[in-house]
RNA sequence: GCCGGGGUGGCGGAACGGUAGACGCGGCGGACUUAAAAUCCGCUACCUUCACAGGUGUGUGGGUUCGAAUCCCACCCCCGGCACCA
């Protein structure tokens, strides 16, 4: 691509984008002080992966974040607004197997590159700040709270049936699998009976329902959290297998719908359920086993396609439903899930779909026991799942479902065959990897002591930068016996060290914290500074994180909340997701499309500030939109005239005639555009704050060529243009700033202030309706009064036309905008 | 299936229940130029009309209202998320 810019700039756009970032390096100029006694305000973008090229999707997610940034340091805030890179994960390690570069190499190589791209986005980064996760200095801190979780029993480890993806060779937390697929490279999961280490993030369900902490925060992002936890609110009941001499004398089962407990005609075990094998009987075991073999090598995705056929097997034992006293066939089945309540299922066909199916499929009885209104005592089509009146229910019959509901929780707790209980769609944390490119888990195991935790002192467990990077199955730490070989800090004696590494989203769990003192030696952060910053006030980023990272940075800050490590509550008090950049053709970019968009390429032909400006300008920021070519060459084109209209000498106006009229609408206009702009930027309304800068813009230029205001409304009107313009194109508004003859920088100076009174409008069009239909517009004084305005309405020669021989029934007047005449 | 978001000119998109289409792109016409590009000026929803003007228009069908892109009901389509959670 030769030329892509069809417009000839009238600036040089590498000149000055160069000579005011370094002007601006130099100076300091955004470097963020911990001590202004300004009221703080936190803005903050969700750092990079550094993948190795900041593509035009990552351009999207951070110029409008820093023009709102820019705007709230107008605004007189103390801003901090960092920048820093999520360097741990896996391509490095990838990249490392594939090309035989180390990840530290590969890494640093692309943050190094990535800087320098962002360096020439022009944005107020203090790269003192910039924060690294995979150095020590960072890391160390991730084992540092792994060791106080630890402490307060958060951390655990335990052998469960986890995620495991065959492509990446390493478990998965459960939020990193979208359906059924691994999150980063997609391939279909399957599960893997390992010890793992998990945080407990179950024990703060309830706090993370509760959203009462938070200003402002996307409903869309609250949902999908809502239903990530998935409370449910039911009874835990246990069924009578005392009869058949085991060990264990009750299956216990969680349901939400105790009052269709009478409708109980089977029962579903997990096939991973503890009980399966025992309960099997002898003729049924091979059957059984082969069900359960089958079910545990099924990928997510099968498990998944599976959905509308339900499989199981009987295994040959009964349970009994104590309420009734009636035995119902065990079954096991892989629509019933291990982690969900207790992975044992009362079956309800009546009442339940799935129940239903399953029964339809194995010929077992359909019992009605919630009557729906107007039942006559036919079969069910489907399952009934609303609320009804109880039948087939002993002593419950005729109550209404919702207060039987109640009843038979009652009863049950009063016979001690359960309790009340809750359950939750979310499991627990599983940080462990096995991957080399991440943070060493502080933990050894000795012969002796067991599993011992580091000493704080001993930290950090360096990860050794010579390993071997195969892609095992197990961490390539395994195979390295100096890191592995330790010795126990308890007994001195011959011990293993913990070879996993943690989950990347640990370092996201606190980085927003870390950015207010990024080189604290004494701990994560420095707790006086973490008081003058935190929370952040504003967070923008992708809304694919709401069940990953923010679920996640909220857990660990309330779990630091409660080792007193912290004391707000909540991370991130707003919340704002901006949409996707699509490509030309309006798809997804992707490099197999062949639609990606290298905003290097605009960058060095027509600046930062189109590109910027451009982005902003496309459409609304939350819905995201294609990229169009000749819509940015349209933005360089404004901001040429820009630079034109800026440049001219206020002087030559002297000796020109001055109109008052001209001079009034120019002053109310430029204070009318001050209040949009000011307003439009508040809100996030970048497209529409930009088109208001461009009508005043052209405005400008059309009262430069009839030459008809005073020099002083002039220097007024470019020099408020030129502040409102900085936080889009902050190194076009520098050099204009300069050239204007303006005291350095243009940055530094607070957002202009309208003024209601000059803002105002002297004359309006009047809407002149019939019945609601446009007839004519008049021109009127602002002030004008009710009577009057209807008087010239009436008056109107159009509007005549249309009333003459009719009857006027009555006339609507809105003060300022129209009267609508409504004739009969 | 469930939960969000969205359907407005040729395109991206504007519009406190009150002038639909701001701003920009594209297109057309003109100026400048030997010429082209760039730049500047004007026009540009659709239909009828030389024009004046009129009619029709915000996914579809109803409703509320003096007045609906906007509020209510039903439906269609697109995008995103969740999908056996007992």
């Amino acid at each position: 691509m030769t030329t892509m810019r069809q417009v000839e700039l009238r600036y040089n756009p590498q000149e000055i984008d160069r000579k005011w970032q370094e002007r601006w390096e130099r100076d300091g100029t955004y470097r963020v002080r911990d001590d202004d006694p300004s009221p703080k305000w936190y803005e903050l973008t969700m750092y990079p992966y550094p993948s190795g090229d900041l593509h035009i999707g990552h351009w999207y997610a951070m110029a409008p974040a820093d023009c709102h940034a820019r705007f709230r340091r107008m605004q007189g805030y103390n801003v901090i607004h960092p920048m820093g890179f999520d360097a741990f994960g896996l391509p490095a390690e990838n990249a490392a197997i594939q090309r035989g570069i180390h990840p530290y190499t590969w890494t640093m190589g692309n943050i190094e590159n990535m800087r320098g791209q962002l360096r020439s986005m022009g944005t107020v980064y203090d790269w003192e700040r910039e924060i690294i996760c995979c150095v020590p200095e960072y890391y160390r801190w991730n084992q540092w709270f792994f060791l106080k979780l630890y402490e307060k029993g958060l951390a655990y480890r335990a052998n469960a049936p986890v995620v495991w993806c065959p492509s990446c060779q390493t478990v998965l937390a459960n939020e990193q699998v979208l359906n059924g697929r691994c999150e980063r490279c997609d391939t279909s999961i399957t599960r893997r009976d390992l010890e793992q280490w998990f945080l407990r993030i179950t024990d703060y369900a309830d706090q993370l329902l509760d959203f009462g902490g938070l200003v402002d925060w996307p409903e869309k992002i609250l949902t999908m959290q809502r239903n990530w936890i998935g409370r449910s609110v039911g009874v835990e009941i246990s069924f009578d297998i005392s009869q058949l001499g085991l060990d264990e004398s009750e299956i216990s089962t969680f349901t939400t719908r105790i009052d269709t407990i009478f409708g109980v005609t089977f029962m579903v075990l997990a096939p991973e359920h503890p009980l399966v094998e025992k309960l099997t009987t002898p003729e049924r075991s091979s059957e059984v086993a082969a069900y359960v073999e089958q079910a545990r090598r099924q990928t997510e995705i099968e498990r998944l396609s599976a959905e509308k056929e339900k499989t199981g097997v009987f295994l040959g034992s009964y349970a009994i439903n104590r309420l009734n006293g009636e035995q119902v066939p065990i079954f096991i089945a892989d629509y019933a899930l291990m982690g969900y309540g207790t992975g044992a299922v009362m079956g309800v066909p009546a009442h339940d779909q799935r129940d239903f199916e399953f029964a339809r499929k194995y010929g077992l009885p359909i019992r009605l026991v919630i009557a729906p209104s107007g039942w006559a005592g036919g079969d069910l089509e489907e399952a009934y799942l609303e609320e009804g009146s109880m039948v087939n229910s002993g002593q419950f019959d005729g109550l209404p479902s919702s207060q039987g509901k109640e009843a038979i929780a009652d009863f049950v707790e009063g016979q001690g065959w359960g309790r009340r209980s809750v359950s939750y769609r979310i499991r627990d944390w599983l940080i462990s990897r096995q991957r080399y490119w991440g943070t060493p888990i502080p933990i050894v195991y000795c012969e002796k002591c067991g599993t011992v935790p580091l000493p704080e002192d001993s930290l950090p467990v360096l990860l050794p930068e010579d390993a071997e990077f195969k892609p095992s199955g197990e961490s390539p730490l395994v195979l390295h016996q100096g890191f592995v070989s330790a010795a126990c800090p308890r007994c001195g004696g011959a011990a293993r060290r913990e070879t996993d590494t943690m989950d990347t989203f640990v370092d996201s769990s606190w980085y927003m914290e870390r950015f207010t003192s990024p080189k604290y030696d004494d701990g994560p952060f420095e707790p006086k500074v973490l008081k003058e910053w935190m929370p952040v006030d504003q967070y923008t980023g992708g809304a694919e994180h709401a069940v990953m990272h923010l679920l996640y940075a909220r857990f660990w800050t309330k779990a630091l909340r409660d080792m007193g490590l912290v004391d707000f509550d909540e991370p991130f008090l707003r919340l704002y997701n901006q949409g996707i950049i699509l490509g030309e053709d309006h798809e997804k970019m992707s490099k197999s499309r062949g639609n990606v968009v290298n905003p290097d390429e605009y960058v060095g032909s027509m600046g930062a500030d189109s590109v910027r400006c451009y982005l902003m300008f496309l459409g609304p920021w939350d819905q995201g939109g294609p990229w169009s070519t000749s819509g940015i060459n349209g933005v360089a084109r404004w901001l040429n005239r820009v630079w034109e209209v800026c440049q001219h000498d206020p002087s030559e106006l002297d000796d020109r005639p001055t109109d008052e009229q001209t001079v009034r609408d120019t002053r109310r206009d430029l204070h009318q555009t001050i209040k949009k702009c000011y307003n439009d930027l508040d809100r996030f309304k970048f497209n529409t704050a930009i088109a208001s800068l461009m009508e005043f813009s052209n405005r400008l230029n059309r009262v430069w060529s009839e030459g008809n205001v005073d020099s002083a409304t002039w220097r007024d009107c470019t020099e408020k243009f030129l502040l409102m313009l900085a936080p889009f194109a902050p190194h076009l508004a520098e050099e204009l700033w300069e050239r204007a003859g303006h005291p350095y920088s243009v940055h530094n100076r607070m957002f202009p202030q309208w003024d209601e009174e000059l803002a105002a409008e002297e004359v309006i069009t009047l809407v002149v309706q019939v019945n609601g239909r446009l007839r004519d517009k008049l021109q009127v004084p602002v002030d004008i009064a009710e009577e009057e305005a209807k008087r010239l309405a009436l008056a109107s020669a159009k509007v005549q036309t249309y009333i003459s021989d009719k009857q006027i029934a009555r006339t609507h007047y809105v003060p300022g905008r129209l009267v609508n005449v409504v004739v009969g």
